[in-house]
DNA sequence: AATAATCTCTATAATTTTAGTAGACTTTTA
DNA sequence: TAAAAGTCTACTAAAATTATAGAGATTATT
């Protein structure tokens, strides 16, 4: 049940930038900046701000004072946003997914106990990722601080 | 987020010595049978089956009339056992694992918003997967057929 | 005692995924 | 025009996943 490390650093990188929001008026940073930061290597991070660049999550600016900021206020971007661009579907197996379906070969689908135990699983973590914005991230972060 | 081959066939494996045991007095069921009624390949099951033996969840009997049979109750046995047997923790990621530990490097992780997320995860899936055992997914399968 | 049915154990192979690296290119500002 | 940034694609190395193979060990039956 892991996150990949593409899944961490995107997520960490997500993080540096809700912060930046807050802390400048362009909220804008630099890749390598997050990469010396978080300890991510730069080119690894590169490619994935980039899919999360497609994925309509940051914008970029290219070019002397350019980097890194969010599309949207920290309030309006989930953490399961960034998991699914990064990391695919949130569900155990392809049977319960949302956003991936796919049969699983059993028999009949509405009477399978695995099924319905890893719909659970699935339902629980969607819960978590998509109702935990980046704006509450850093609010317990700043609880936890204090 | 996902469950291995390796853990999906080692809890279909699993909830079919729940069946057995509710259908025979032994409760016993060959590799041979379990592999060709789900469809898993067999020496790929033999490796499973063996694991969730040494883990200590079924017992077996070797030779003629032999087989695997489940070493306690499907009351006494969770989805979680099996699935840490099979695929590790179920945290997805290690510094917030209950049974592999390991810092993940940032400064400070009592104040690490990630932490503090994924550590969320981690008990939500821990929370179903502990508390629903064999038996119970049993039941869901007989109340789904009715 | 022999045979057949079972599980046991370890090694290895094929495939896929993950994590990371490289480099040429584009855009922007000073 | 030079330097600082992001863009894009290809490639590679390592690890994990998903098996397959085959030589044992044990047990029941005949």
């Amino acid at each position: 049940m892991r996150l990949s490390k593409r899944g961490e650093y995107g997520l960490r990188a997500m993080i540096s930038l809700a912060e930046a929001q807050k802390n400048s008026p362009t909220g804008m940073i630099q890749i390598r900046e997050i990469s010396a930061r978080e300890e991510i290597p730069a080119k690894f991070l590169e490619q994935i701000l980039l899919a999360l660049k497609n994925a309509g999550l940051v914008h970029s600016k290219m070019g002397v004072g350019g980097g890194y900021y969010l599309a949207r206020t920290p309030k309006e971007i989930t953490l399961g946003q960034i998991v699914r661009t990064l990391d695919g579907p949130l569900a155990p197996i392809k049977c319960v997914s949302q956003m991936a379906y796919e049969p699983c070969g059993c028999p009949d689908e509405e009477t399978c106990g695995l099924r319905m135990v890893m719909g659970d699983v699935r339902n629980a973590i969607a819960h978590i990722l998509d109702n935990t914005t980046l704006a509450a991230v850093l609010k317990r972060v700043e609880a936890a601080r204090a």
